[in-house]
RNA sequence: GCGCCAGUAGCUCAAUCGGAUAGAGCAACAGCCUUCUAAGCUGUAGGUUAGUGGUUCGAGUCCACUCUGGCGUACCA
């Protein structure tokens, strides 16, 4: 629809030479009567016209032609809109296009070629992934689901690092654990890790390796142990949200292939680094900072900064021709170092986008559950999946645009009750599915020759609910914000319901019943391809 | 203190570069099933878009300041 409106405008601009200065926009009007399409492109004239935007409006109309077949009507209103109202038959096309297409409508080639890195979850293996992790799990995959469905390769990747304090700190924890299993009456400390999966753990290197390791260095078996069995159950809980990874990059390996090393060579080269207190600073004031941070510690240690920036540089060594990195506000502030290092290497930056979602304030009982995975007072996303189902999860996750706060009401969410707007989208599929078995008993048939026929407002509405999908999922994946495939799919199927409500299938006169059948079964698949991108399942029956 | 994100109906949230009368769901109230799934539909009620100023034909949206909340502000990641 937009496509036909701009070409109408570019053959106008030959003769208003004027329309070329402007950038035409288009947009659906809220109020139906407004039309379906309406542009402001009189109004931002008015000012290098000096005219009446109204007249304006009547000149731009005047240079249109546009073919009868398709626009019904054109008007100007308010204080200068032009409003386009599009023919039945023109609407009803889109039936045809999407039972055509099947389960590649939506899909676009705009990114074609391109390839996309989306880097998420990125949890270390120190616990199961929790709540909170699934947000981020979550509106990763379907932002990658997204990319994939305009056009882009993209490889899903988690980034982890299996050095550092806190997993010291684990391998401490199984060792203790384990002594204690050996009968050693032992005082675990409160920093240690609480949670009852150390124990499970400890077990396990008790079968394996009887009780020879008890001199054994903590960060040895103990760790190396604990990190296989705490990936192997994060791959598992992700497999069961439908998410699979194309690679884990381990953070060692930066170390291995000496990329921290090059890096610090290069900034201290190219004088971007200095000595101070034993440490080794960045001059962030010189790349545009705030102030210059510290890159290795006094006691040798690289601080995160190091090994982000050779991460990204590896990932810029792939050739993404885009990168997405998605964390939680937590690490708000980590990012800007990171990208000034990056650019200061020469790379870049602009190819990386990076995506922060707020927190999610989980709610039990009426009151807010403050999480830590240390202290164990978490809940882990496979016991939510067991209450409430892999589907609520993950729809509860993409639902909200990611920079507002999340708040997740664990009682609600339980309920499993009509009001789970999950069901509203399941419910559609299911009735047209329903429909589908019944009409089919009744020897009718989809058809696509009289779509023109379905002129009841319900209908309609329909026809131009369907017309939008394409746009919003280009629009949603441009724009990284998987809540609008949710918003979009919730107005869809309520338009459906309204339809169902007042348009009759069984019992009507037969060439209006197999359009009507024809029109359910577009939405149908237009409902199944929009949950397909949230990997939310569109049942047969309920 | 400074930086980032937010503040919209009782609750949870939408609102496509700044567009016309700010919309849904839930909760409340009143209706609709002898015919395709009532997990649905219809109607009523609910708002000074946190506040004050500004920018312009036009502001929930942009700017400034104030208030409230979240997250940062490390030689943790």
């Amino acid at each position: 629809m937009k496509e036909y409106l701009c070409s109408l405008f570019e053959k106008a601009s030959e003769t208003l030479t004027y329309l070329k200065e402007i950038e035409i926009a288009f947009s659906i009007p809220k109020i139906e009567s407004h039309g379906d399409f309406s542009t402001n492109a009189a109004m931002l004239l008015t000012k290098s016209l000096k005219k009446n935007p109204r007249q304006i409006a009547q000149d731009i109309i005047d240079a249109l032609e546009p073919d009868e077949s398709v626009i019904a009507k054109i008007e100007i209103a308010g204080p200068g809109f032009i409003n386009f109202h599009f023919t039945v038959g023109y609407l009803s096309n889109i039936v045809k296009d999407i039972i055509t297409k099947g389960e590649e409508f939506g899909r676009t080639d705009k990114y074609n070629g391109k390839r996309a890195n989306v880097e998420f979850v990125s949890a270390n293996p120190t616990g199961p992934l929790t709540i909170g992790h699934g947000r981020n799990a979550v509106l990763g995959d379907v932002v990658a689901t997204m990319l994939e469905y305009v056009g882009y390769d993209v490889d899903r990747e988690y980034y982890f690092n299996n050095a550092g304090r806190q997993m010291r700190v684990l391998g401490d924890s199984v060792k203790l654990r384990y002594k204690e299993k050996l009968g050693e009456s032992i005082e675990f400390p409160e920093e240690y890790y609480q949670g009852e999966y150390i124990k499970d753990v400890a077990a396990k290197v008790l079968e394996e390796y009887g009780d020879k390791l008890v001199d054994e260095n903590p960060e040895g078996i103990f760790k190396k142990v604990a990190e296989e069995a705490i990936f192997e159950d994060i791959k598992n809980t992700l497999a069961s949200l439908g998410i699979v990874m194309k690679s884990f990059f381990n953070e060692h390996t930066l170390y291995e292939e000496k990329k921290i090393e090059n890096i610090l060579n290069e900034f201290k080269s190219r004088k971007l680094s200095y000595e101070k207190d034993d440490a080794v600073w960045l001059k962030l004031t010189e790349l545009g900072g705030e102030q210059d941070k510290v890159i290795v510690k006094s006691t040798g240690e690289p601080t995160y900064r190091l090994p982000d920036i050779a991460y990204h540089q590896n990932k810029f060594e792939r050739e993404y021709d885009l990168i997405v990195d998605l964390f939680g506000s937590d690490h708000s502030a980590t990012y800007p170092d990171v990208m000034a290092g990056c650019k200061a290497l020469g790379y870049d930056v602009d190819k990386v986008k990076v995506l922060i979602h707020q927190f999610v304030t989980i709610m039990e009982n009426g009151e807010i559950v403050k999480m830590s995975t240390r202290k164990a007072n978490f809940i882990t996303i496979d016991e939510l999946i067991d209450d409430v189902s892999a589907d609520v999860v993950r729809y509860f996750f993409i639902m909200r645009n990611m920079n507002s706060h999340l708040n997740f009401d664990i009682d609600l969410a339980k309920k499993q009750s009509d009001e789970n707007p999950v069901f509203y989208l399941q419910y559609a599929h299911a009735r047209i599915a329903s429909i589908l078995r019944m009409t089919s008993q009744e020897e009718l048939s989809l058809s696509l020759e009289n779509l023109a026929g379905l002129t009841h407002e319900s209908e309609v509405r329909l026809f131009k609910k369907l017309h939008q999908y394409e746009e919003e999922v280009l629009y949603a994946a441009e724009n990284f914000e998987p809540h609008k495939i949710a918003n979009y799919l919730e107005e869809l199927a309520a338009t459906f319901h309204k339809f169902y409500t007042d348009c009759r299938i069984l019992g009507t006169e037969k060439d209006l019943a197999e359009a009507r059948i024809a029109l359910a079964k577009a939405v149908q698949i237009v409902i199944k391809n929009g949950l397909g991108i949230l990997k939310v399942s569109a049942p047969e029956k309920m």
